[in-house]
DNA sequence: ATGCTCGTACGATACCCATCGTAGTACGGG
DNA sequence: CCCGTACTACGATGGGTATCGTACGAGCAT
């Protein structure tokens, strides 16, 4: 009411993330030890892309997700950015890497995933 | 009272530690998110060796650390054994090591680790 | 035995946090 | 312009947990 000024105004909407300095590493274990956080950040590394909150299908309302997303982005370890009305989900794997190299490829691994990255090319796993 | 059985009959007192297969990946995650307790494992890294609980000096009560030691036993992080009076902590770095492949080596790296000495051992080091 | 040290158990407390529901803002399209 | 989609904010709630203090049990030394 009367007060549409609540987020930031105009269509310059920001959000702030910890700089590389900031992020620390009991913040970003314990943004990975919630199942939910660590099935979306394995699904980041997975898709190796920007995603949409909109698609990810846990077993939670979006509020709870909303606020899933804003731990990992606290912590440092996504990144999100605004694009129409989506906001579009980014791992750091690079800031994290140099910050704390391993840790975030090692509990990808450990999670199940195949560090996707790598390689690349000739992945093919999928499961 | 009148029922001092209350621990455990007898001396042959035994702590309960999960086998590796219930050792589950947020549960580390978890333990090792505490400054407490990333600090208590970072000195048993350091010292790789087996430390009496009185032999940390944190700044918290005695029963405090006792419940940190808990948590990190019970997610599968140490092993404690009974000594006398004393209770050893030692870290299960190559259970873990087996499991989570790089988890723990690269934490204790990113916390400052440094086996002390470390200088990086020039090849030695890896667990 | 007595006492000391090491560690535990239990209860209390206060805080953190994962979850939800509802209401609301931002943006794009008919 | 109105509506639908995407996400957020706020408040509430319940469970987890880090912390303490006190009281106690186990072992060792004298």
């Amino acid at each position: 009411m009367t007060t549409p000024v609540n987020t930031a105004r105009g269509s310059g909407r920001q959000l702030d993330h910890p700089t590389p300095a900031e992020i620390r590493l009991e913040g970003v274990l314990h943004a990975l030890s919630d199942p939910m956080r660590l099935r979306i950040v394995r699904e980041l590394a997975e898709a190796d892309a920007e995603l949409p909150c909109s698609s990810f299908d846990l077993p939670v309302t979006k509020s709870t997700l909303t606020h899933h997303f804003r731990v990992l982005r606290e912590s440092g370890v996504v990144q999100q950015t605004y694009r129409g009305t989506a906001k579009l989900n980014g791992l750091r794997r690079e800031e994290l890497a140099v910050l704390y190299p391993g840790v975030l490829d090692s509990v990808l691994a450990a999670a199940g995933d195949r560090t996707t990255d790598s390689a690349a090319g000739s992945a093919t796993d999928r499961s």
